[in-house]
DNA sequence: GTTAAATATTTTATATATGAAACAAATGCG
DNA sequence: CGCATTTGTTTCATATATAAAATATTTAAC
């Protein structure tokens, strides 16, 4: 076949290879993204004997001491409402956090950080940013605010 | 900038706002790794009643046509040993892969895409580089290149 | 005010996910 | 050969994760 079918694309009605730099683009950024938080989550194991998870919840309890809703746990860290009942039990069971009920509203309760709870994210907290610091230290300041406004964008984040 | 700047840390025993900023960049990742992640979890179970985990199974299985290994799975998947045998044993379930013996090593088994499960993944994978497509819209063509040089950097990968 | 709709959480069923231990089979070494 | 080690997978215990159903309360309609 040496004629001029197959030409290089010709009026092509292939995929673009626009579409395959993407997929490329989802598939690497999955595959990064998961190898930094298995290094993350072995780390911690490690040096506190805990999960990732239970850190996120501590850390975004950490930003607001008066506490917060268990539907705003999950929707600030995109996991199931479901998922942060079971989470939250074992930290109130360690003695990290407590439940406070919210006068006005039986429904509901708040989430507070315990005196020891605090205490123990602060020390977690210094030792992650380290860990966090060596994984992206390949990047330069540049990547770093590039990739930061992309991601941004990518999540509709525009202005 | 005149001079010698670097003044404003003044003699600094701040954690320097780098280590701030590439905690930011991965905490920005994390986060719209997962927006997408649910999204494509979303379209997945909407329009083809499966999981991304059982997507990516097969997604691997089709690019070796003589099948992997368990452990090999695992490995390229970057997920433990026993969560490829329960994802493996459903999929074995609904006809999509079969596990093979491999003669030699009786320890060992290949498993490999099934007629059906191959016509199901090749539908499946249309649709998913179309959803991805779309999702990554926002990104430029150069975005994209910058970025997966990005990410290669960060796994190491320089090379 | 009693019921209907909306809100907030927990429970349930199931699928992922890990790490460690158990098992099975292959390999190496004396 | 006989046995310790290594290799490949599954099993186990547990934690995370989702979606959907069940509960409990509040708010809104009427």
């Amino acid at each position: 076949m040496t004629g001029m079918n197959s030409a290089p694309q010709a009026a092509a009605h292939k995929p673009a290879p626009l579409s395959k730099q993407r997929l490329r683009l989802w598939l690497q950024m999955l595959k990064a993204t998961r190898h930094i938080e298995s290094r993350l989550r072995e780390n911690m194991r490690n040096s506190y004997a805990t999960t990732l998870p239970r850190f996120d919840v501590l850390a975004m309890l950490d930003r607001v001491p008066e506490g917060l809703k268990m539907s705003e746990l999950s929707s600030r860290l995109m996991v199931s409402n479901g998922n942060v009942t079971g989470i939250i039990d074992r930290l109130v069971n360690d003695g990290l956090v407590v439940r406070v009920p919210i006068e006005g509203d039986r429904r509901a309760t708040l989430v507070r950080l315990t005196q020891k709870g605090r205490e123990t994210f602060t020390e977690m907290a210094a030792t992650h940013e380290a860990w966090v610091d060596e994984l992206f230290a390949p990047l330069s300041n540049d990547d770093i605010d590039c990739a930061i406004d992309m991601l941004a964008r990518l999540r509709g984040k525009d202005e």
